[in-house]
DNA sequence: AAACCATCATAAAACGATTTATTGAACGCT
DNA sequence: AGCGTTCAATAAATCGTTTTATGATGGTTT
């Protein structure tokens, strides 16, 4: 077979360059060039020395997979996520990606477009690659129905809540934090509160809006929930917010629906925080840069990709525990967007 | 040895299920099962029904790399990117892992944190994977020079532009856009614009200068060169606006930029437009949501992750042609940040 | 000088798959 | 029956690596 080198690309005619390549050029056996690479059995200086130079001149690098077959070492993991375009997916995978390259894995980087169907796809295909760990934010709470029977490998599940409770778990106090927004626009004066949601199925969604309607005290609080299509979220909204009762405040719980949300005041031209307050869960970088700035819940995104990562490498270590269930706390950034002002009573929004 | 199966976190003992248990299984030998699976040599039906019942009983995956090694069909790519935090970025490569998985390919994803040093490890890293290919966004122009010597496989260069020619290259005609947005300013009347960007080390900000330059006419245009780092990005461009000659108009040339720049002029109380113009490089979604909303050049960050996967393609297919470079036309959008309301001068900041 | 022991290099087997070459059975034909 | 031809299934070789067992060399101890 005729080999063709290509650098950039340009072609040239070279084999690719093997343990044995190496080897012969470095005059020794395969077995002493592993040796050295690995500092495994104790090579002498000269032979060392000859192999290292081999492997420098030949540009040799060993190949990972060949490796763990025989050796059975991992060093790679995956990483499944709904969709890589939302930012608060793509700072969890960023952070992970650094994690695990600390510890000397590659990660292996799936979405499956928010689709429960794909995601089982997924997890059927991304085993071919044979990961020491899988680190899931999975689509909805059915995650154990779509996993492939034969796994043989630790899970870690991140964000959102499966709902069968036997895996490691590594989420945010959606209602603590949720409940805190609710008593400070409770607190703040509003009496009318709509909470906006894509839909109670996402575990996270459903704790939000439970915690907030715990803390709301005396606010009425009301539940929407639009979906997760964006345009269909929107013609709900609007009709909810030009048709249904008098409102003073709108909590959004999640990435999408707060954008959507955003817009759509905008357009009816209802003040913000005149004629209503807003928050979200979930902040952008935009929220700080709009006026007034936007009240919004911060997920320690970073924290959690840290924290799954060092859970999926506990259990590579052989810690064969119960199920480790974490809950981290969110930031709640108060800003001007809910602030009312002193003296100013707003006027509800048709 | 004994094995340890983990579902979640439920062990069990289980030998790893290779391609010899499945045959074992079905009463078969291992080249059955192969040929059965990858429809090779005719199988007669009942020996093919058998296998694929002890695959589907046992859930058995076989795997990618093992079958590389033998077959030399390749089913892994990589991307490397600067950084996955930058939304234009983590776009890119949310296509391409979609582009890649339709023809059968799984993603390998790599930042490298704006660092070239780090550039280059990963570059060799990533080899020991051996993938089909390589879509890389490199930090800075001095890539080829950062390239394992060995490589044996296709590149394609995505959105910065290598020194070195000798890459296939999908990038955006970025001194065309840059043109479009200084005509536009000095169309509106503006006389004197300020245009800041990171730094011209990399081609994209160099080439976007260069062309908003070209075209700004009669309108007065000079360059800050910020550099990468927020902070000192922020106090350089705050002494520019406080202690330079007056300005009417100010274009940010990247996403970094643009950040520091917009909150900036807020906290300066600069108001835009009247104040001043404001347009980006670079758009991003909350750039619609304020007010008023920002003139921005949209990149077909989509569009060029799936050129550059197709580009990769014909690579692989053996299409040894010359470097293959693909330039590829931004949208403008104009839009309140840059109007000039009519009638009304805006008054020079300070 | 024989026996013993380190030390260091290697040959060969193994990992999990595919491919090539081989075997054996069944069939049709003279 | 003898012979060629298909067809189906498999044994064995192979990919690139690590590991285990073996062998060679030279030095130290009796």
């Amino acid at each position: 077979m005729v080999w063709l080198r290509l650098v950039g690309v340009a072609l040239e005619r070279t084999p690719p360059v093997s343990i044995k390549l190496v080897a012969e050029r470095a005059g020794v056996s395969p077995a002493t060039v592993s040796n050295v690479l690995n500092n495994k059995a104790s090579v002498s200086p000269a032979f060392s020395n000859r192999v290292r130079r081999a492997v420098e001149e030949l540009g040799y690098v060993a190949d990972s997979n060949a490796s763990r077959l025989r050796s059975g070492k991992h060093s790679l993991a995956a990483v499944v996520v709904p969709d890589l375009t939302n930012p608060v997916f793509s700072a969890f995978v960023s952070t992970l990606e650094r994690a695990a390259r600390q510890d000397g894995f590659n990660l292996l980087v799936v979405s499956c477009d928010n689709a429960a169907d794909q995601e089982a796809d997924r997890l059927r295909s991304i085993r071919s690659w044979r990961p020491a760990g899988l680190i899931v934010i999975p689509c909805d709470g059915a995650l154990a129905a779509r996993l492939p029977q034969g796994a043989c490998l630790p899970i870690v599940v991140a964000d959102r809540i499966p709902d069968d409770a036997a895996f490691d778990l590594i989420a945010v106090d959606n209602a603590q934090a949720a409940g805190v927004v609710a008593a400070h626009l409770a607190a703040q004066g509003h009496r009318s509160c709509l909470v906006v949601g894509s839909t109670l199925s996402i575990s996270n969604v459903r704790e939000r809006w439970e915690g907030a309607s715990a803390a709301a005290g005396p606010m009425t609080i009301r539940l929407l929930e639009a979906g997760l299509d964006p345009s269909l979220l929107r013609r709900r909204l609007r009709d909810r917010l030009t048709g249904g009762p008098p409102l003073d405040a709108m909590f959004t719980l999640d990435h999408v629906t707060t954008l959507v949300a955003y817009q759509l005041l905008a357009e009816l031209g209802v003040s913000i925080p005149r004629d209503m307050a807003f928050a979200s869960f979930d902040e952008a970088e935009w929220m700080r840069l709009v006026v007034p700035p936007i009240t919004a819940v911060r997920q320690p995104i970073e924290a959690m990709a840290e924290a799954a990562w060092r859970q999926l490498m506990r259990r590579l270590a052989g810690q064969g525990s119960a199920p480790n269930i974490l809950r981290m706390t969110c930031a709640v950034e108060i800003r001007g967007s809910t602030l009312r002002r002193r003296g100013e009573p707003n006027t509800a929004a048709a």
